[in-house]
DNA sequence: CCCATAAACGCAAATTATTTGCTTTTAGGC
DNA sequence: GCCTAAAAGCAAATAATTTGCGTTTATGGG
């Protein structure tokens, strides 16, 4: 139940998914996530329930879908003009995003469905944004971390707190960006881009 | 929804609640997830269905409270002689249980919960197990990281890899460990015991 | 020890969600 | 433009969830 690939790509088809995911959207704006149906939200897409069991299986596999497409980035990383400033910025921003009740639910959402994909795809999502501001840095000629290092130490120890304990403060994402961008100061190893693609 | 405090300790209560658990075990053995459903399960407990959604609420409620009590360590963290052996065999031991099928369900459960309290829990369990390590290094006169950073740089990165990508290697997760217990060589703070209880 | 009280449970009816067989619409290839 | 099959609609059948009410049974106070 992908619901994303071997998908008819016109016409009515695209145009139920749309009016699906509008939807949903929208009567997440409005109501409790318990009181999110099916049957409310085929009513309120214009479509009859069965269209949606048969095309995402379930409530969550839906709601994983959408949850999806809202944690897609929409925007390149700020150029601060240094990579400090840059991942210090992003990280920031990124641990509010994520902690606020929205990004709880959307990242609840992707990791409670069956299918891992989702998950998956989110976490190269970050990964490209991670790499651009890296890519900008090795453009720049400053020296920057390896992406992996920085999804350990930055991304990681961010969602691993809002998922299970208290979100990081401002002060503590900074010291995060921190220690991750004093490791690379130590490890002679400025290899730009050697990670894997996604999505 | 807590299905934990609040509860009538004695008797018939006590006995409906381990009953409920049990069969919820023992489902998800032989059926597949999706199979599982709360009629089955309080046929198989011996209990009505009305009885299970009137304490747990829905599926997810109880399937979260069973999976947090098996997340729940059944033994002292191994001691090896060292606070690095003790960490390394530790880390190696958990990233395999929580990445194994059984381990990511259980994950999965308590996340996709309402109710986040078990989410907390499960942290505190993992927290109190390096807190122990942590102890016991002090004890032996050797210098230990602090306990936020172990859970930052070492069970943060394996936890997160697991829900969002791929299971880390045993030779990432020494890394991991190697890193953390250098950071503690080059900052002097072997304060040994500052962190917050739980459960 | 017994009684009063309220929590927890069982039962069954009512409601709501999900599945399924079949028909109709329609995108994509010839 | 016509086939073909995927996707959607419709409605009946099935299954899950909620709810009102009567019964059982912990628990606390005499």
């Amino acid at each position: 139940m992908a619901a994303k690939e071997n998908l008819r790509p016109g016409g009515r088809s695209a145009r139920v998914q749309a009016s699906v995911h509008m939807a949903v959207r929208k009567l997440l704006q409005s109501l409790d996530r318990a009181d999110v149906t099916i049957p409310l939200i085929a009513a309120e897409a214009g479509v009859t329930p069965s269209t949606i069991y048969r095309r995402w299986g379930d409530l969550q596999e839906l709601l994983a879908d959408v949850a999806v497409e809202r944690l897609r980035p929409d925007m390149v990383p700020i150029d601060t003009g240094s990579a400090r400033g840059d991942l210090e910025v992003w990280a920031e921003q990124y641990a509010e995003e994520m902690s606020s009740g929205i990004g709880r639910d959307m990242m609840r959402d992707v990791l409670a469905a069956q299918d891992s994909t989702n998950a998956y795809r989110c976490c190269g999502f970050t990964r490209d944004q991670i790499e651009a501001i890296s890519d900008r840095a090795t453009a720049r000629g400053e020296r920057f971390p390896a992406i992996d290092a920085v999804m350990d130490r930055v991304v990681a120890p961010i969602i691993y707190r809002i998922l299970f304990g208290d979100a990081p403060s401002n002060e503590r994402v900074r010291d995060l960006v921190s220690d991750a961008m004093a490791e690379q100061a130590a490890t002679p190893q400025p290899s730009p881009a050697s990670a894997l693609k996604s999505a």
